[in-house]
DNA sequence: GAGAGTAGCGCC
DNA sequence: AAACGGCGCTAGTCTC
C-alpha cells in the first residue's frame, strides 16, 4: 500500500508558555495536508492529533523541536517514539545537512548577512521564509510579526508581541496558515531532490531525525533549578562588583554609566589613560595584542600582562576581576519555567553537529575553577541523584581512530599520560626529567595547539621559543605520528578539493574555502565524538523509552542524568556500560580504539556530580 | 527601533 | 608559503 505522507503545520501562542499551558490551549490553528491534497484547516485540537497519528509520515518545518513537542503534551515520549520509528521528517533538520547555512547570502530584505553559518545565525538562513527566498518556491504569504502588530496595543516592541491576540478567524492570518504548508511541501520536494543530487546518505538522515528527537526530549525534560541558590550567587556578585566600582571611581574618576562602563567608548578611554600615565602605551609595548579589526586589545589577560611590576597593577586586576564576571545565575533564573525548570532550546547546526544549547547556554557553564560553584544552582529532580558521565580525551581518540596510527594509540592507553609522552619529545627525555611538572605544564599546552594544526610561529610565541625550535618540534611530532599526519594532510585535501568533509557515518561538513587546513580535521574530530556519544543514548532510549527521561544535559563528550534514587548505583553503572563502546572506523587505514566514559559521584546538584 | 556586526568573557 | 578548531552570552556600537 502506498504510504501517506501528511504536511502539518501549527499556529500557537507564544513560543515558550508550552510548559505553562495545557497542548489543546497553547495550540490555537492547525493546518495540514496529505500528500498533494488541498490544505486544511482546523481549530479542532483532536482532529489534528488524531490526523498526526495516521499518518505513515509526518513532514513539518522544525516540527521535531516545536510542533511535535507540545503537541502530546510536554510529559509525552509519544514525539520521540515518532523519530525513533522514522515517522517523522523535518525539513529544518533535513535542510540543515543538505542546505546548510553558508558564510554569506542575500535575505529577502536585500541585505547581505555574513557569518551566517553559526548556529545562531543559521536559525535564520534555515527558517521556512528564507529557505522559500533561496530557492524560489511558492506559498509564503505575508509576515505573521506584521499581523501580530496589527492587533498588539499600538507600539509595543516587536520583542513583546502576543501572538495569541491575532484571531483565528482572521482572513491574513489563515492565508498565511495555509501558505505555510503550501511552502513546506514545495520545500521538501526541493530538498528530496538535493539529496539525491548529493547522493546523501539516507541512513544518515533518519539517524539525525532521532538525534533530533532525542535533543527535543532533553529539552523537555528540562533540570530544576534552585533559584534561592541562584539568587544568592546574584548578590554576592553583585556586592563585590559594587566594591570593585566605588574604588575605581574614587581612584581613577571611572565612568559608571551601563552595565560595562570599560566596554563603552569612554571606558576603553580611561583605561588607555590609565595605563599611558604608568608608561604603558603601544610604543613602549610593540608586543601588545590587536583584536581582528586592528585596535588594542584590552582584555583581562592583557591588562594583567601590561601592568604587572607597575603601578597600574592594581587597577589591571580590577578590571580583569569586573571583565571576568558573568551573569550565569540570572541567565539560569532568567531563563525558568513557571515549573522551576530551564528548558534549553537545543540544535545541531554546528557544522561538525555538536549541539548548540541556547537559553541558558548551558555549554558555557564554568567547570573547572572557582567559577564552577555556578553549576550548584542545577539541581537533581525529587527522588533522582545527578550523574556526569564522559569520554575522556574524546577528539584525540578519534583521531586515533580514524588516521590507525598505533604509536599515537599507546597515548590512550590505560595508565598513559599524553602529556608527559608530548613533554619527552618536545624536550628530550634528558631536559624532560630535569624539571618534570613544569615540562609536563607546556606539554599540556602544546597537546591542545598541535590538535588543532598550529603553525611554528604561533606555537613559538605561545610556549616561549624561537621559531626554528618550533619548528623542529612540529618535524618531530610528525616523525612520531606518521600515520595521524597522513591523515591529516588526506582530510586537508579532502577538504579543498570537495569542499566538505565527511566522517565515518556520512556526516558532511562544510570547510571554508582556504580554511581547510585546520578546519577538515578540527571537524572530523569533533563530529566523531559527537557521533559515539548520540550513539550511546540511541541506545539508552531504545532499551527503554522511559529511560530518555533521565538525559538531561549534553556537553559535546559529556552526558548528564538524573536517576530514579531507587537503585541509582545500578542505574549508574548500566548508564556507563550502555555509553561505553569500542569505535572502528569503516575506513581501511583506521584502528579499532576505546571510547569508554567514565562517572562521577552520585549527588543532588551538578557541581557536587562533576567533581 | 531593530538588525547586524564587534569585542571579550567563558565552555569542550 | 603559511596555517590552533567548534561554539554561547552580554553589552555597546553602527547603520538604516
Amino acid at each position: 500500500m502506498t504510504k501517506r505522507y501528511l504536511f502539518a503545520d501549527a499556529e500557537t501562542h507564544n513560543a515558550g508558555k508550552e510548559y505553562s499551558m495545557p497542548a489543546r490551549e497553547f495550540g490555537r490553528l492547525y493546518q495540514y495536508a496529505w500528500d498533494d491534497g488541498p490544505v486544511v484547516l482546523t481549530e479542532d485540537y483532536d482532529e489534528f492529533v488524531a490526523v498526526v497519528r495516521e499518518a505513515d509520515y509526518v513532514v513539518g518545518h522544525n516540527i521535531i523541536n516545536f510542533d511535535l513537542s507540545w503537541l502530546f503534551g510536554t510529559e509525552s515520549l509519544e514525539s520521540l517514539q515518532m523519530c525513533l520509528d522514522r515517522k517523522v521528517i523535518d525539513t529544518f533538520v533535513l535542510a540543515s545537512l543538505v542546505t546548510p547555512a553558508p558564510y554569506m547570502y542575500t535575505n529577502a530584505q536585500g541585505s547581505t548577512v555574513f557569518d551566517a553559518a553559526k548556529p545562531e545565525r543559521a536559525m535564520k538562513y534555515l527558517s521556512l521564509d528564507n529557505l522559500a527566498h533561496q530557492f524560489n518556491l511558492p506559498g509564503k504569504v505575508g509576515s505573521l510579526k506584521d499581523l501580530a502588530k496589527k492587533y498588539n496595543p499600538a507600539k509595543t516592541l516587536v520583542s513583546n508581541l502576543d501572538y495569541s491576540l491575532i484571531p483565528t478567524d482572521d482572513p491574513e492570518f489563515r492565508e498565511y496558515a495555509e501558505g505555510d504548508i503550501v511552502a513546506v511541501r514545495a520545500l521538501y520536494r526541493y530538498l528530496l531532490k538535493l539529496l539525491k543530487e548529493q547522493n546523501y546518505p539516507g541512513e544518515y538522515i533518519w539517524r539525525e531525525m532521532a538525534i533530533w528527537g532525542i535533543n527535543a526530549q532533553i529539552s523537555r525534560n528540562g533540570i530544576l533549578v534552585d533559584t534561592a541558590a541562584a539568587q544568592d550567587r546574584v548578590d554576592e556578585l553583585a556586592a563585590s562588583r559594587d566594591k570593585m566600582m566605588k574604588w575605581l571611581v574614587e581612584t581613577h574618576d571611572f565612568p559608571t554609566e551601563g552595565k560595562a562602563p570599560w566596554a563603552t567608548t569612554q571606558g576603553k578611554t580611561v583605561i588607555l589613560d590609565v595605563l599611558a600615565e604608568s608608561g604603558i602605551t603601544p610604543d613602549t609595548h610593540p608586543e601588545w595584542p590587536r583584536t581582528p579589526t586592528g585596535a588594542l586589545k584590552l582584555g583581562g589577560d592583557e591588562l594583567i600582562a601590561l601592568t604587572t611590576g607597575t603601578d597600574a597593577f592594581e587597577f589591571g586586576q580590577a578590571m580583569a576581576m569586573l571583565k571576568g564576571q558573568r551573569s550565569l545565575a540570572q541567565l539560569a533564573m532568567d531563563s525558568t519555567h513557571p515549573d522551576g525548570k530551564v528548558h534549553p532550546d537545543i540544535t545541531c547546526l554546528q557544522r561538525s553537529g555538536r549541539t548548540s544549547v541556547q537559553r541558558p547556554g548551558l555549554t558555557v557553564w564554568s567547570a573547572h575553577g572557582d567559577g564552577a560553584v555556578e553549576k550548584r544552582y542545577f539541581v537533581a529532580d525529587p527522588g533522582t541523584k545527578m550523574l556526569e558521565v564522559d569520554y575522556s580525551a574524546a577528539d584525540a581518540r578519534a583521531v586515533a581512530a580514524m588516521s590507525g596510527d598505533p604509536e599515537f594509540a599507546k597515548r590512550l592507553e590505560p595508565g598513559a599520560d599524553a602529556h608527559e609522552i608530548t613533554g619527552r619529545i618536545f624536550f628530550g627525555d634528558e631536559a624532560y626529567d630535569a624539571d618534570p611538572e613544569t615540562s609536563r605544564h607546556t606539554a599540556k599546552q602544546i597537546n591542545h595547539s598541535v590538535a588543532y594544526r598550529i603553525g611554528s610561529k604561533k606555537l613559538a610565541a605561545n610556549v616561549g621559543i624561537t621559531v626554528e625550535e618550533a619548528k623542529e618540534f612540529l618535524r618531530l611530532y610528525r616523525d612520531t605520528y606518521p600515520w595521524v599526519a597522513r591523515w591529516q594532510d588526506n582530510a586537508t585535501q579532502e577538504g579543498d578539493t570537495f569542499g566538505f568533509v565527511s566522517n565515518d557515518w556520512g556526516r558532511r561538513m562544510m570547510v571554508d574555502e582556504g580554511r581547510s587546513f585546520t578546519q577538515s580535521c578540527a571537524l572530523i574530530g569533533q563530529s566523531t565524538t559527537r557521533e559515539i556519544l548520540f550513539d550511546g543514548l540511541i541506545r539508552i532510549v531504545r532499551y527503554d523509552l522511559e529511560r530518555a527521561r533521565w538525559i538531561r544535559a549534553t556537553v559535546h563528550d559529556a552526558v548528564v542524568f538524573c536517576l530514579p534514587e531507587d537503585r541509582a548505583d545500578e542505574h549508574a553503572q548500566w548508564v556507563c556500560d550502555t555509553m561505553s563502546t569500542i569505535f572502528k572506523p569503516k575506513t581501511q587505514l583506521g584502528q579499532a580504539i576505546d571510547f569508554s566514559v567514565s562517572r562521577g559521584p552520585l549527588a543532588d546538584n551538578w557541581f557536587e556530580c562533576s567533581h
